[in-house]
DNA sequence: TTACGTGCAAAAGGTTTGCAATAAC
DNA sequence: GTTATTGCAAACCTTTTGCACGTAA
């Protein structure tokens, strides 16, 4: 079945290879679980479906789909970049729990507006933002590492 | 005379050498400017102090400044990290200009007290957050670059 | 005096790339 | 059939590190 990410790169008239496909679905299915992995492990989840994927390959089609506006890179501290869908419409910003890593999405409508305002306020037209808030929960949570 | 970080570091009890006096003192300059160094351009300018200091002697002893919490390192979308001295009282934030790369700060208290509150809606105490702003200015600038 | 810091050069670790083989359109 | 994509391995770039030498306290 066609990943939302691959219908993407097909809308944009991208050549789908098999590889392709996989990365495409391994994203797809990651942005289902708010999940957010980094190079390595779309590495890994790939060649789990079809071992003739390579890490060069991968890191090119994240670039590409990057570029496209299909993906896009985070960087939440650690050492390799992280991935998630690109949000259409529903933009989200990052808290990550610095003790278990995990990262918790949220989307909050008061913040988006304050950001316009001072952007416009220092004269500018916001194009892109990013934050991320770095927390200890309140409550010890359950096991979970990663997100 | 004794640069404002130069005074952090002996409060701190550091062994002073005259490499670290360099970059402390580049450093404390940098942020009287609100410039944004990333390690070469340390390195470039503690050399045109002292043609003593190596590469790897910056790179360590801003390691060492940042882990002892006295200058702190940002990452915004370039390729090395940029540094600046760190916030005792006076927080701020930073908004890039996407098109010369200008790194402007800003503060606002209303965007600082509503990440707190998102933070303790999710049931998390805010530990630290980063906030970048990419914008496109209104109107044409002066033309530096950097910041 | 002595533990700690430095310079050098080599290594590490993530990411990119040249090239010949391969596959999509 | 053409042109873009892939795998492999080597290159690249930033950052770290081992080691012998130097120096602050």
């Amino acid at each position: 079945m066609t990943s939302r990410i691959e219908q993407a790169c097909i809308d944009k008239g991208m050549k789908m290879t098999e590889q392709r496909r996989v990365v495409a679905r391994v994203l797809s299915d990651a942005s289902d679980a708010h999940d957010h992995p980094d190079v390595e492990e779309v590495y890994r989840r790939a060649s789990a479906i079809d071992k003739r994927i390579s890490l060069a390959t991968v890191y090119r089609t994240l670039r590409l789909f990057e570029d496209a506006a299909i993906i896009q890179s985070h960087d939440f501290g650690g050492v390799r970049a992280r991935y998630e869908a690109a949000e259409d419409d529903s933009h989200h910003d990052h808290l990550i729990d610095v003790d278990s890593g995990e990262v918790i999405e949220f989307y909050d409508g008061e913040l988006e507006a304050l950001q316009d305002r001072i952007a416009a306020r220092l004269g500018f037209r916001l194009v892109d933002h990013k934050m991320e808030l770095f927390g200890k929960a309140l409550e010890p949570r359950s096991g979970r590492r990663g997100g």
